[in-house]
DNA sequence: GTCGTTGCAAAGCGTTTGCAGCCTA
DNA sequence: TAGGCTGCAAACGCTTTGCAACGAC
């Protein structure tokens, strides 16, 4: 049977809070506030076990090494990277059409689609120094 | 001054001789016979020199830990990838209505389309193992 | 009291780097 | 011959695992 510990209950709190995508290692220092001591061993631990309950969704992305998570249970959507902060949003809608970018004789299943380019935070930030 | 090397040449054969993304594990695999004790670090090395030059171009997909690569020079396309070879093909084609995605002030840059599913040819090793 | 959970440190594993020798130009 | 390139092995960085202590129930 599954313990309610408080660092698992840390962890939850920290994507509850963060509302995106969460990589091992923001977890840890967005949870150890809530968690004295927390280690990065419980932090992968609980991602991977809370992913395999459905409590927490693996995302991957393109050239990350590591799969963030994020909360379980959400309706389909996509995700934007951001290449200065390299924070992830999540994205609502779809484009639709996907279906006939499949060659000929292959079953599609599944699609992930994701955007990158400036979060509004850094892209503020640009501006405000180029202008300096 | 870039030098052609018999690992260089074998590396690039292997590529041309595959046609589709290629990690760098099933490089070496591909490229040894054609260049003796090769070695991963050698590889490595040419695949992240040729992807600075623009001959090959880093292909990242979700859950992968390393990047492939591929040929460089082609026209913007998006990949699939067998849930159950793991061998990756090239789409062509892009459904458009990207744009609309990104939240209002991000500034989008690119994109990456991922479809899954399973390759015709594993879909019909599948279909006649059922019929039998 | 039981046994799931935790933190620490060691072990793994794939990628990168240092270095001496090799080979292209 | 110069210096880019290579293979080997060590170094790295991040994830996973072993283990004894801890704490939820």
């Amino acid at each position: 049977m599954q313990r309610k510990t408080s660092q698992r209950r840390a962890l939850l709190q920290a994507f509850q809070k963060a509302g995106r995508p969460l990589g091992p290692q923001e977890v840890l220092d967005l949870a150890t506030p809530h968690a004295r001591g927390l280690g990065i061993a419980t932090v992968y631990r609980n991602l991977r076990a809370l992913a395999e309950q459905g409590v927490l969704k693996a995302v991957s992305l393109p050239g990350e090494s590591t799969a963030r998570y994020e909360l379980g249970g959400k309706a389909h959507h996509h995700h934007f990277h951001c290449r200065v902060c390299h924070q992830v949003y999540e994205v609502e809608g779809c484009p639709g059409r996907i279906e006939p970018l499949a060659p000929r004789g292959f079953v599609l299943e599944d699609h992930e689609i994701v955007l990158y380019g400036l979060c509004s935070v850094c892209k503020k930030r640009r501006s405000s120094r180029r202008r300096a």
